[in-house]
RNA sequence: CGGGAAAUGGCUCAACUUGGUAGAGCACCUGGUUUGGGACCAGGGGGUUGCAGGUUCAAAUCCUGUUUUCCCGACCA
């Protein structure tokens, strides 16, 4: 087999070393750099403007299903988040506490926010009176503090960033469909816009969010094989109402309980794009939410009207809507064509004597190196097409790994030896216990559910590890 | 939170074992030659060695503590 050509020398191959290549990415892209306080990151401007497309797209999708953006503090006082038992269960491990203002210590400890279910219950509790106050469909662009001992770029770091959208609704069947909505919209923006195939379905019991009734959640799988949650929507039913007393008057002037859901994206989800589209040349964005689309490089641009034709090719992609940049820095071509890569901008335009001489640019993309000539005159139609093609070049790839990498079992010793000889998902039946779960989780070494999958299929008719009937078909597998 | 490794110029590392004026490559700056896959030549700038103590005539080097990063587990988005 014919060696594969390193482009970039700097990023460890990413079959060779996954973990140390992640972090070679993440640097040569230019994503983010680290501080002197663990697990808390620099976004830089590359890194920035990948999140900002992603609040952009979701924030249209949100709103067109009549989201209302809010913003609620960063602090909460301690007491209201006791209020409900199994959330600060949940959190109380890992939120992060104010005990002093200035040089007083506080009354009361105030901690900083881990996610905002109680703010907005709190909050709700004061202004809900009526079946007309329903429903409130908000949420906001904040940032959360987990103190998570291990961290990781984007994967898992203390602050982060992501959207919380808080819900509260009249009945509970409205306050479900708002659930799934919410889950639908993540599964298409991350399916269509972010080029990452899933699987769609719910948590279980052990699994879900600390005080929800049930989760739902979009798993993608990383190139080595292992599940990333990208997105959860949660329906509360009315514990957490409950707990606050956010009641109303319904229509018959009797007092009822809101039903409540919570739905939340993060800036982790940077880290499944690079983790499932990336390659040994580095990041490989796709072209729905790249901050830059194409970059042009000129070649030979010393010479005479190499650099005048390229600023007017790219004044012309401008007006036409593509994101597009040039590279006029001394460097060499092939530097040039390197660093491209390294960022995951989606296609090339080089442009030299030759190309101009012929009345062509030489286009190159980036999620399969083929290199395309284009007439001058054809790139404003041509263009935007070959941009969509590598966006769904680049989620069939995906889907193919994903679909490859999905296997199924009917018994513990062919789930133990499958997920041995190699990594991925493995679909195997359940009883619905936890004790299974566990124990599924320690004897394959880790690999714990990652969901009940809407699409189910009938594998066999006892639980994989007890051999008691089964309930449903559940993913299996490592997950990040 | 357990187990391991590391921290020296912007980056990758050397010097540490055996204490004695911190060094290289890349990057950066200037000038020139180059330009279709990380160019070449010449000159130049940049480091109180993560931080805090200690030992010593003398510490990057030895000792103690601490912080951060990476890897492997447990926990978690």
């Amino acid at each position: 087999m014919e060696k594969q050509k390193k482009y970039v020398e700097s990023i460890t191959a990413r079959d060779v070393d996954f973990a140390q290549w992640y972090t070679d990415v993440v640097k040569g892209a230019k994503l983010c750099d680290y501080t002197s306080v663990k697990g808390c990151l620099i976004y830089e401007p590359n890194g920035y403007a990948i999140w900002e497309n992603i609040q952009k797209n979701l924030d249209k999708r949100f709103k067109e299903t009549g989201v209302e953006n809010v913003y609620l503090p960063m602090l909460i006082p301690e007491n209201l988040l006791q209020k409900e038992k199994d959330h600060i269960e949940g959190f109380a491990p890992e939120v992060a506490w104010v005990t002093h203002g200035g040089l007083e210590k506080l009354e009361e400890r105030l901690c900083i926010r881990p996610t905002s279910e109680v703010l907005f219950c709190d909050y709700w509790q004061k202004t809900v009176k009526s079946y007309r106050d329903l429903p409130k469909v908000f949420n906001q662009w904040n940032s959360v503090l987990r103190w998570e001992k291990t961290t990781r770029p984007f994967l898992r770091s203390r602050e982060f960033l992501w959207q919380e959208g808080h819900t509260i609704h009249a009945s509970a069947k409205e306050a479900e469909e708002r659930t799934l909505m919410m889950l639908n919209i993540y599964k298409d923006f991350v399916t269509n816009d972010l080029a990452i195939p899933l699987i769609v379905g719910k948590k279980t019991e052990s699994e879900k969010f600390a005080g929800a009734e049930s989760t739902y959640t979009i798993e993608a799988m990383m190139h080595d094989g292992k599940a990333l949650q990208s997105g959860t929507s949660h329906f509360f039913g009315s514990d957490f109402a409950e707990a606050f007393g956010i009641k109303f008057l319904n229509k018959n002037n009797e007092l009822e309980t809101v039903n409540q859901t919570s739905w939340g994206l993060s800036t982790r989800i940077i880290g499944a794009i690079i983790m499932v589209h990336g390659d040994d040349s580095g990041l490989v964005l796709p072209p729905h939410i790249a901050p830059t689309q194409v970059r042009i490089i000129p070649i030979a641009q010393h010479k005479e009207g190499v650099l005048d034709k390229a600023n007017e090719l790219l004044n012309n992609l401008r007006e036409n809507s593509i994101r597009v940049d040039i590279d006029v820095t001394d460097k060499t071509p092939g530097w040039k064509f390197s660093e491209q890569e390294m960022l995951g901008i989606p296609a090339r335009i080089e442009i030299g004597p030759k190309d101009i001489e012929k009345g062509i640019v030489t286009i190159v993309r980036r999620d399969n190196r083929e290199k395309i000539e284009i007439k001058i005159s054809e790139l404003n139609t041509k263009l935007p097409e070959l941009l969509e093609n590598i966006q769904k070049n680049m989620y069939n790839k995906a889907k193919e790994f994903l679909d490859t990498h999905i296997d199924s079992a009917t018994t513990m010793d062919e789930m133990i030896e499958k997920f041995n000889n190699k990594h991925g998902f493995i679909k195997a039946m359940w009883c619905g216990s936890e004790d299974c779960e566990e124990q599924i989780k320690a004897e394959t070494g880790g690999a714990g559910s990652r969901c009940i999958p809407f699409e189910q299929e009938h594998l066999s008719d006892k639980c994989v590890y007890c051999g008691k009937e089964a309930k449903h078909m559940v993913i299996w597998g490592k997950s990040y």
